[in-house]
DNA sequence: ATAAATTTTTAGACAAGACTAAAAATTTAT
DNA sequence: ATAAATTTTTAGTCTTGTCTAAAAATTTAT
């Protein structure tokens, strides 16, 4: 069994080897974490000792098969806690993010899986973002960003890149959500800023915006 | 704010004083966190500290209202997450009590208001235990032993608190059960032994059993 | 290729919360 | 009232997870 601490550590390395790829450095664990390089240096070494990742010194970690099954579970129960809580309790989807870092290391089998049943089994979390099953498997969507599309085409809003505050706002007050459809009618090869259409309004978005939605198309 | 073990003393002090009522002892707050009682010496000097309650060397503490209030919004999120879990989850009534021991300790004000108004604003738990409000205010009367009333007082049996066979048969054959209204007509000093009225007939029970009678006034 | 800059690790310290063993205070028994 | 038993506190230690400062390794720049 892990600690709070030890879950949110593979937590933050999964996410990172998903970017990278390559092994993870201390450094980038710390800023993920905002912590400091030492006490990740401390961490790994433990972690490595319960064999969920590997750890060469100056080398960065790689985790392993039992680190990535118990990475995914937990990212598992924070996306489903989100459906919970934007789905059932009428929470906005700016405001799931902090509980969720809470919810998602209560333990109990029986209850993340009531909890998938109770919530009719969701495919991804109120963000667009894919939730694993038991096996830590995901369910690929083939979503792509917004700032791939070219003039003419159209997808439907599966998801954000950033889902910073900020920018969720900035998508609730575009009235920007998942599952609308986004109609590019032009690009400024300029700035890279789109005109789109949603609900048959025109608005000017710029290039920074278009790289942080998912579309589906 | 609280740690998660400052939040389960203060819960635990609150469960022994509604019981004992006098200034609660270090050895008995360790025996029901299951700790020393040098451990409880630390925290309460803690817990001192951050007013939340008195303590005086070798006399026991006392909640101040400060603690109070801490301690039975821990109690109100430990009672609404358990019918959470048994009317939306499925789980039986015997099953609840660890994973609800977790999400007490959830850090979210809209969380639990959200639960709340979800579930309907239930008054009581799974186990027929009492939901306090928001201000800590208990508006149905918390079960108590039978053994806690006094000469002339009354109550309503609500439950049990051994259920073994031989017990229930006693019931039993008493016409003691579920609903039946007990008057205390005196009590004996030398044994703690009752002499109670049911169904306007007296009958002594001894102390023994009136520990094991919930009643609510 | 060597110096400078950066990254990473080590060493030592600290806070929270718990424990053991022993001392001090209190209660019970003779 | 004094001894014995019990309860409570103190003192010192341990673990987890963090930190700072300094040393070591690696990378970058001249």
């Amino acid at each position: 069994m892990f600690t709070l601490s030890e879950e949110n550590y593979l937590k933050a390395i999964y996410h990172l080897e998903a970017i990278s790829g390559k092994g993870i450095s201390t450094n980038a664990i710390a800023k993920k974490l905002e912590t400091k390089a030492s006490s990740v240096t401390d961490m790994v070494k433990k972690l490595a000792e319960k064999e969920v990742l590997v750890y060469k010194k100056y080398q960065g970690v790689t985790l392993t098969d039992s680190g990535k099954k118990t990475a995914t579970n937990v990212i598992r129960k924070h996306r489903l806690w989100e459906v919970f809580l934007v789905d059932k309790l009428n929470f906005s989807w700016d405001e799931v993010h902090d509980v969720a870092e809470q919810l998602e290391h209560i333990k109990s089998p029986k209850l993340i899986n009531q909890l998938d049943d109770f919530l009719g089994f969701p495919k991804t979390d109120p963000h667009g973002d894919p939730i694993p099953d038991q096996e830590g498997k995901f369910h690929t969507i083939e979503k792509r960003l917004l700032s791939t599309l070219k003039k003419g085409e159209f997808g439907v809003c599966v998801g954000v890149n950033d889902s910073s505050s900020e920018f969720l706002k900035y998508l609730d007050k575009y009235k920007i959500s998942l599952g609308k459809k986004i109609k590019v009618i032009s690009v400024e090869p300029f700035d890279g800023s789109f005109v789109i259409q949603v609900d048959k309004k025109e608005m000017t978005i710029s290039n920074k915006i278009s790289n942080n939605i998912y579309i589906q198309s």
